[in-house]
DNA sequence: CTACCAATGTGAACATTGTTCAATTTAACC
DNA sequence: GGTTAAATTGAACAATGTTCACATTGGTAG
């Protein structure tokens, strides 16, 4: 019973956590303002998470496993629709989770503390979700080269979503984001020699 | 004489900032310790910055003036010996400069105040480097497409060397990083129609 | 049921850091 | 040299992360 009830505590410190930094961003996010919406004391959280930043790493935790679910189910049949479909997946998620995902890239740790390693491969496992589909298109290729291609393809896809979502820069409206991340993979799947879907 | 003293102030107080940002990076920075490593009183820093964004702006400022100049002195005699110029020259860059282009990107204002459009405007316009070389070799292509294509292009690039560069991910050696933008450069390239450079 | 205790929760106090502003100092001008 | 407007100061304030001695709670044994 007492796990049970600190366990339902932990769970909505995180949710209002979230919220906060989903809605008005991580440096909008406030020990005193959780602890008050959660309707506990600020030392909870505190025992709960050990310092604040356990609370955003924790928030960043989840916010990539919730990532990786959703590009887990993209269809896989077709490994060329799989490659768009992972890129578009990718695109729609940040457009509903900016704020989230700025907190999972963005945030550095007080002092020069490392990054939890966890976290790291999460994202990078999430990233090298294009590695299969890229074995069967390119089946006579160095596996390790493929990993190389797979990180490198889905961080430029990073690139063009996070610089185009970013609306501190002059905003590109997102249906022209989703066909600009489309022709990009027309072209760079020419490239590598993979018949592009149009 | 009010002046120089005034300017030399200034620009001392900037350089600190950026050296603290340069080398422990962004949430390190301080009022207190630049104020005291100046000379001056943190009052001061206010006077001439008006709050303390005020002096990360400043920074951001003069850091992507500086990129500006790095890659506008890419030669520009071979079109695609340019492009691959530019990338590398960026990569070049951020290695050198890491923290401060994480300052550029990632730091965000208090409350919901906007990102000075001067910056926003100067780092699009940076970005907008790809597109005389992208003339040359699309001749027949509108030219608002190659506009977007520029954009897409380098912030493809961005993404692939900001979180390449990234210590917090598993780090890529720099060597393979520069391989990797390179054959990045390739495949898109050839995706273009453009022949590449090996 | 009660007494006890270990775990948990509390929030006031503290530490750090951004911000303000009344008082002081400075320097340009006559 | 006196006057004055501008610049500078730094103590005080405000916002926020962090700690910890104390209070509360809930499980457990007698």
């Amino acid at each position: 019973m007492r796990d049970q009830k600190k366990n339902r505590r932990r769970v909505q410190i995180l949710e209002i956590a979230r919220g906060i930094i989903a809605t008005k961003g991580l440096r909008s996010l406030k020990v005193r303002d959780v602890a008050e919406a959660a309707g506990c004391s600020v030392g909870s959280v505190y025992n709960e998470f050990g310092d604040f930043d356990g609370v955003i790493l924790t928030v960043n935790r989840e916010t990539v496993q919730a990532l990786t679910e959703r590009l887990a189910g993209v269809p896989a049949e077709d490994p060329v629709r799989q490659l768009y479909g992972l890129a578009e997946t990718y695109l729609e998620f940040f457009a509903e989770h900016a704020n989230l995902l700025r907190s999972l890239f963005e945030h550095r740790m007080e002092d020069d503390r490392p990054y939890p390693d966890d976290i790291l491969q999460m994202v990078m496992d999430a990233f090298a979700l294009m590695h299969p589909p890229l074995v069967r298109l390119l089946p006579d290729a160095d596996d390790v080269k493929i990993a190389l291609l797979s990180r490198t393809l889905f961080s430029a896809v990073h690139g063009i979503i996070s610089l185009g979502l970013e609306e501190r820069m002059v905003a590109v409206p997102p249906q022209l984001l989703r066909q600009q991340v489309e022709q990009f993979l027309d072209a760079h799947l020419a490239g590598l020699g993979i018949l592009p879907l149009r």
